[in-house]
DNA sequence: CGATATACCTCACCTGTCAAGGTATTTCCG
DNA sequence: CGGAAATACCTTGACAGGTGAGGTATATCG
């Protein structure tokens, strides 16, 4: 099953984050990484990879530097900042607080 | 702590429908329902309903009518359809497929 | 009679996603 | 060497859902 694009959204940034938690990265790895971790059932669109990228270094949550051309393109790399893994963790608890509410309502009532 | 819209973003519908499977009920009393179930942290505004009434209608999920009038003002009714409930069990798969992915994507690494 | 609660509805705006299109570099094959 | 493919980045315009603000109508209570 693949997951639509609504039911992530506002999820974007948080992913990124949990990413860029394991050490800098840039963008193919990044997303490479989420498909992966998501066992090939979600992976972002190029568009909004970068979007969010952009927003994310807008906000202080990352940082961005050109990296070393390896093989293929140059790459620009990201970096998590102090404010960014404070904004992840409340992205953690949010998700928490999320799965409990959303649990209450959807509830499967089985058994 | 209160939830940040585009979070509940894409689970709007399955609120609702899920809410309709105990029964006919009319908007006021089914926000009402879902603030209560919710633990007070989350509610639609009003806009939002209307708008997702108008979308499931229009998707044939959900049927309405004008009820009795009981005290206040009149009252429209919504009833789950058959394609809703397929609908609803649909996205119950979907919202346990959501919590796989992002707990594998967020992932707390506690202990 | 006015305030309040119940109850419904619409419109314009904002934000995040994404299809489509574009650029540049490297590698691999013939 | 030439061209295709993979790597890698970025922008634009369109679209969909949520929502603030505003509007309507009825019943009840003081």
């Amino acid at each position: 099953m693949s997951l639509s694009a609504d039911i992530l959204r506002g999820h974007t940034d948080a992913i990124i984050l949990a990413q860029l938690m394991d050490g800098d990265s840039y963008g193919y790895e990044i997303n490479k990484n989420i498909s992966q971790r998501a066992g090939g059932a979600y992976g972002f669109k190029e568009a909004t990879l970068y979007t969010a990228f952009k927003r994310l270094e807008q906000n202080g949550f990352i940082t961005s530097y050109w990296g070393d051309d390896g093989p293929g393109a140059r790459r620009r790399y990201y970096a998590i900042t102090q404010a960014g893994i404070c904004q992840m963790a409340a992205d953690r608890q949010e998700w928490a607080e999320t799965k409990k509410v959303l649990d209450a309502l959807i509830d499967q009532k089985e058994d």
